[in-house]
DNA sequence: GTCTATAGGCTGATAGAC
DNA sequence: GTCTATCAGCCTATAGAC
């Protein structure tokens, strides 16, 4: 059956041209500039031919959204090597924040371009306990957890203090990109975020050490 | 001159109107379904006449931003009065996020909607400082001036602190809109504010008192 | 599988009549 | 000041030919 296996690799790599050209008219002229008619341009067929791959424009929307979605977490994730709880919580952080500031585009598809689009790809993320979501979260939470049961950190509820954290991070980035040429307000993010980590960090600490 | 200063005040009655209807339209509908059509019909008039109070679709876009600016702050001032720094500063967190719920709509159009207003709003109002922006920036920054002279936090910029805590606040009414279906991960919202408020102090304090 | 052609919308903005 | 009429363009999605 090798024709119809064939047959099978170039839908699958039309399908790939087509999110791609997608993701690149996002990149380029924003969420909002996407339209069935530049992706037909950008991979050289008809608008009819993207309906063979997509159901309508929302279906490659959310495809897009999910693949930024998974582009954090993968940005994120080294961080889960280290075995310092401490600096892991640290380099979580980091992450975070240098993600959402070397791909503004890609942070506000996730988080501020279309509710619609955002609700459902995180709601799935957070809500399905086998999704990369739900595991980046619970890898969150079990940090916090053994910062508590190691004594450096108070007796907190994980959940609570991983969703400060998170709320933290998002919103350093989003205000960020919100009113970007607004420089003068938030000149240097990184050193923001390291002044959130401590006063976080210290907030929560079982024995404080200013 | 009681002639012409009817027409003025007509003028200035149908300027009111057409922004009363872009306003009610961005509410019930989201802002990018706003059109000068869909205002014109609102106001029974024709969509050329909208052109004789404003140059385009994004001068009435950028006033409805400013306007919902205006609203937040006006929402946030009460705490001003409040004399006691820590109350003050928690309750401008608490009116801020409580804001932000109550007026959703309105709050992603100031921040998550599109950032060439958001920019050119928020910017406009902290880089000038006789802006209420500006001031209530200001209001934030001695709050915590005074927690820190009264000894109550530790020495601590004052400009960083308070962008710690807008981000925070931000971040925590920005990231509940972006998924607020996901009702499992972000439930009280008003507890989490608290959280965040209580860390804060907490990570700032002079004296900690955990 | 891919196309052309098109239905059936929507949009911002303006010229020119009254 | 206000209108009608319209330009010039955008869009999603589909029917039907090849």
């Amino acid at each position: 059956m090798g024709i119809a296996e064939r047959k099978e690799r170039q839908k699958a790599e039309l399908r790939e041209q087509i999110l791609a050209a997608a993701r690149e008219i996002v990149l380029e002229q924003g969420f909002e500039a996407l339209s069935m008619r530049k992706i037909a341009e950008a991979i050289e067929y008809s608008p009819a031919t993207i309906y063979l791959h997509f159901a309508s424009r929302d279906d490659i929307a959310l495809e897009l959204v999910r693949e930024g979605f998974a582009e954090m977490l993968g940005a994120i994730a080294p961080a889960t090597a280290l075995a310092d709880p401490v600096e892991r919580l640290r380099d979580i952080g980091r992450r975070y924040v240098r993600f959402g500031l070397e791909h503004p585009l890609t942070y506000r598809l996730i988080f501020m371009e279309d509710p619609k689009f955002s609700n459902s790809v995180i709601g799935q993320q957070l809500d399905a306990p086998g999704e990369p979501g739900s595991i980046a979260f619970e890898v969150l939470e079990r940090t916090v957890e053994e910062l508590v049961s190691k004594g450096i950190f108070r007796p907190i509820d994980p959940e609570i203090a991983s969703q400060l954290l998170w709320a933290g991070v998002h919103g350093i980035v989003s205000l960020r990109l919100a009113c970007a040429s607004t420089a003068n307000y938030f000149q240097d993010i990184e050193a923001l975020t390291e002044h959130f980590l401590e006063v976080v960090e210290n907030g929560v600490r079982a024995h404080p050490n200013n």
